[in-house]
DNA sequence: TGACAAAAAGCACGATCGTTCGTATTATTC
DNA sequence: GAATAATACGAACGATCGTGCTTTTTGTCA
């Protein structure tokens, strides 16, 4: 890995670590540059342009969904156990990887999501491909008899992104734990309801 | 009403309009004089800093909500019409005030969960007092016997806010109409599964 | 209508925004 | 170690940011 790699991917690191904190709005290339300790334009030369620094943004935090969510969600055996550990790993993802202070895809889904443009997509590719890899764990999960048959995958899904919106909703505004154990209570309830008929 | 109140009213309606489309990071002097049509100084005026004029903008989008959700939801009969009332028109608020673009509360919530201070507090305060309003209507609910005496109202809560999170999400970036029946669905089963047993 | 208060505008300030460009400093390769 | 490409820097640009002032316009009421 060269020294300009290197580099891209300290800014994109701290990059990360602002928008956490307050949004992809707030991530001017001044205030950036400062954190990571290089110049302005030095930054700049990275990108190129501003937005293509927000799209990288939004990717790199992408890519680290899937590395502490996704990845470590394969080890679990596949079926219910999967879509446990799943939703278990989503729940503290920001935690766990540096962004402790809130999701910056969700932020990133209320800033952009009615401004047309290639930051706007690539929010919406990331939880397009979300929902599309939960529905893939549902379904593993129904042929493996965990799940009933007639489920309706698509409203499952929608479930569960409710019950984990709500528990970042009430971890950032209120009280975490309390959040958390309503979070994995609603969760249990909506597998008991999904499960086959006994 | 003097002259200055409704210039007032003029430039928190414009600010909610912008904070609905872009945020209220996004909600500068500038960019909101030239929509209201008046000088920069002369909005500026009204508030003293920009953080009053957010602050103010807060509590004008609050006290719109009270309007739009809260106030109709009481010509409903107490109890389960009522929390039904209290869900629907809190799916459709944002569009039925004119805010078509987002719900500018979220989005305070999200800019601002970091950052300490007066327009924080002003989020948390109408998030609580929302689920305060809730969670009475629910105890109307089960005091009617609509819904289970044993009930967990904060859970019945959250669950609730889940459901209109989920549906915001899914309304915002993909289909509207295929969020609001995933929402409702889950709201009906919601309530059955809160309901009285048999 | 004239006096007075309220509201809006005008202008300027230092700071910061994204961006460009020429130059200096590094890494990399022969 | 010299040649060359990759990276970073410094200075500057026009624009806009939030915020003070002073002046002008407008509304209100005796």
């Amino acid at each position: 890995m060269s020294k300009g790699d290197d580099t891209r991917v300290a800014i994109l690191d701290a990059a990360l670590a602002q928008a956490s904190e307050s949004g992809f709005e707030s991530l001017t290339i001044g205030s950036l540059a400062e954190r990571v300790g290089i110049s302005k334009s030095g930054l700049f030369a990275h990108f190129g342009s501003r937005e293509e620094l927000q799209i990288a943004a939004i990717e790199a935090a992408a890519a680290r969904f899937t590395e502490t969510v996704f990845i470590p969600a394969l080890k679990a055996k596949r079926g219910l156990p999967r879509l446990r550990a799943l939703f278990e790993h989503w729940l503290d993802w920001t935690a766990r990887s540096g962004l402790s202070h809130g999701c910056p895809m969700q932020a990133a889904a209320i800033e952009f999501d009615d401004q047309p443009g290639a930051v706007r997509d690539a929010v919406s590719d990331h939880f397009a491909r979300l929902e599309r890899e939960l529905g893939r764990a549902v379904e593993l999960a129904i042929g493996q008899g965990h799940l009933r048959a007639d489920l309706d995958v698509g409203q499952f899904v929608f479930d569960m992104m409710g019950i984990v919106f709500a528990y970042q909703h009430g971890a950032r505004l209120f009280q975490p734990a309390k959040a958390e154990a309503r979070a994995r209570t609603a969760f249990e309830r909506l597998i008991d309801s999904a499960s086959p008929a006994p």
